[in-house]
DNA sequence: TTGACACATGTCGATAATGGAATATGATTG
DNA sequence: CAATCATATTCCATTATCGACATGTGTCAA
């Protein structure tokens, strides 16, 4: 036998560096996939068949337009994973304190613009 | 060509259900490897694979203690992970928001009829 | 030293995932 | 209808990864 998981859970799904890159792209709204393979390089086909996986685990949605589809984020996707992470904070806290205040005060400051 | 990124970085690591598990059976401290194959159903080689992909990526340490290998989390080093999630729950958050803003006009205009 | 124990590493076969190129689909325009 | 634009899908070759099995390494005990 070989492989166990396959592309179909979230976890996989963010493994992809490129993934990511489009996940992030799709941070400030919804975009064409044509406006995405501008932002990054990478190649339509491969920007649609990420698209796809990442489609495939909810974490986007697809919203057609004439001839273009629109994609955009669907963040409560990412519940599993942050619950996951949840788990570890209990065991980390106590070094963690320190960057979560951190991270926090980089979200107010981003709240502000 | 085949894929860019490797095995070398946390969201790849995590990418694996049984590495999540054996990072799971670590969090209530530290344990030997014989503790973690008897705890999930891994093969002892398997395990010891896996738990070398997470030390190399910083998710695990290891500790030797007479012929036993003692190996326990360094749950600072899913940082990259949690830092990368923050920025989808400002998304999140805004979204929640114009829900809300949503949600409370829909009320003004109930309460004017 | 010999043997048992705990773990790591190497090899191999099967499978899966990626990326490139070409092509198909589907909507729009002329 | 033909042509074009935007995107999806298919085919293909390369490479990674997983799991099983066998073996190597190091430690302890008799």
């Amino acid at each position: 036998m070989a492989r166990s998981s396959t592309t179909s859970d979230v976890f996989n799904a963010i493994g992809d560096a490129h993934r990511r890159e489009i996940l992030d792209t799709l941070i400030t709204g919804e975009k064409p996939v044509g406006a995405i393979v501008n932002d990054l390089s990478i190649s339509q086909p491969q920007v649609s068949k990420h698209l796809r996986v990442l489609s495939e685990v909810g974490l986007v949605r697809c919203r057609a337009e004439g001839r273009r589809r629109l994609y955009r984020l669907e963040p409560e996707h990412l519940r599993p994973l942050r619950e996951w992470l949840v788990k570890y904070e209990q065991a980390w806290n106590d070094r963690m304190d320190r960057l979560d205040d951190y991270l926090q005060e980089l979200q107010r400051q981003g709240e502000k613009q």
